[in-house]
DNA sequence: CTCAAAAATGCTGCATACAAAATGCAAAAG
DNA sequence: CTTTTGCATTTTGTATGCAGCATTTTTGAG
């Protein structure tokens, strides 16, 4: 599976790294559906959208496909892709199954995860507290994310951490628009608290419940803008 | 030449054609996959598949990019697509997670399945049971697979049963491999059993741990022959 | 004026052509 | 004898062209 490229900032020494072209392009449609700037439903026209990205049809189409397989858009048959459109059930069910995808993942991290990693996912979370002191929404947005997709590879079980994020990508378009008050936001961060506390006391159990809790409250927090 | 053989219902061998090629490509290169036709860690030749199939480059390239979003082939830049190789304990990391989505799966269809759908499993079930009678694996092997995607589907989420297929496909190469004896086939079978009897009493409890038991016995016995 | 049928337009699906990169091999230098 | 370098072949990556389908517009009859 591909990194989603674009989420922390390049804290990864970067190697040469002559990234393909298909990367970039299904990193960039990803961002554009996400970010909204392909609305869902609207039909991806291969001519005019590689034109504006500035490549032909062929590997716009590759993209394309690879963005169908991960539940991005939709394939119609000789009318080619649109941006799929969730419904309210829709992030229900994913936010079902990614919670139980995460408690899985708060019980094995406490397990498997080394002192490093930890100590890793601890520094995020304090970078993501000044964000939120700071009200620096889109980066503690970031931050926020990134905690959750590195506790899902504290595991080192490569198939959760994908599908963990898989589900996370489909929604975070979702979570884009939904803007809570202080309140839940304070709330929020509560949780997570929670979380490095029990992810530093190896309590899988206690860390598996806030995650669970977590996102039920995710839920509660956007069902209503859907 | 291998049949298509993708699922159960359709042993059509016609090329109506109805179906986009992208599908039809798609669909046999898993195949190819699943049932080692193309070796785990080989390249894939763009010109000699192909020619092989019938097809240009470039639907061939879209269908390997689909692929590679579903996991099943990696993608080296300027090297093209070899086919993913798993190793032991990658299997057994999406074994547990498998586990983990069924058991939430057992949970869920015991309360939105229909009393319609219900007895539709039963009859796959009970089909499957006259293909164990008959000694007829391949079929059996192909039933039981659907038992499981079914059950999926019985919870009405998108999300939930497209994971479970998705695992389920990366699966499949390796449970072709491991074909148990007598003994633990019917071992098997009586856990079967315990599934339909707690999906038609809407046991979602009892459901859910058998579901999970099973998939850790599926460990047991295929761990040994990777 | 309305509606239906046919032409026209635009887009997708697939194939082919071209460019760039990598691999293999052979010959020459140390 | 080993290593390196440069050329040739193979293979991937990207662009373009053409045919078919879908939708829309136009035209003709009622």
């Amino acid at each position: 599976m591909s990194e989603p490229s674009s989420d922390l900032p390049t804290s990864n020494s970067g190697p040469i790294q002559r990234t393909a072209l298909h990367d970039t392009l299904v990193g960039r449609l990803r961002d554009m559906i996400i970010e909204g700037e392909l609305a869902p439903g609207s039909r991806m026209h291969e001519s005019q959208l590689g034109e504006q990205l500035g490549v032909s049809r062929t590997p716009l189409r590759e993209a394309i496909k690879y963005l169908a397989s991960e539940g991005l858009v939709e394939l119609v048959p000789s009318r080619g892709a649109v941006v799929k459109r969730f419904t309210g059930k829709d992030v229900h069910d994913m936010i079902i199954v990614l919670k139980s995808l995460e408690e899985l993942a708060g019980n094995l991290a406490c397990v498997t995860a080394t002192d490093q990693e930890i100590a890793r996912v601890r520094r995020i979370h304090d970078e993501m507290l000044q964000c939120y002191e700071a009200k620096d929404r889109l980066r503690y947005y970031k931050l926020n994310q990134a905690i959750h997709t590195e506790i899902s590879q504290l595991t080192h079980n490569e198939a959760l951490a994908s599908m963990q994020a898989l589900l996370q990508s489909r929604l975070k378009r979702i979570r884009f628009i939904g803007h809570e008050g202080p309140d839940k936001w304070a709330a929020a961060v509560a949780e997570h608290e929670e979380m490095i506390t029990a992810l530093e006391a190896r309590d899988g159990k206690a860390l598996s419940e806030v995650l669970g809790r977590h996102l039920l409250k995710a839920w509660e927090r956007v069902k209503d803008s859907i």
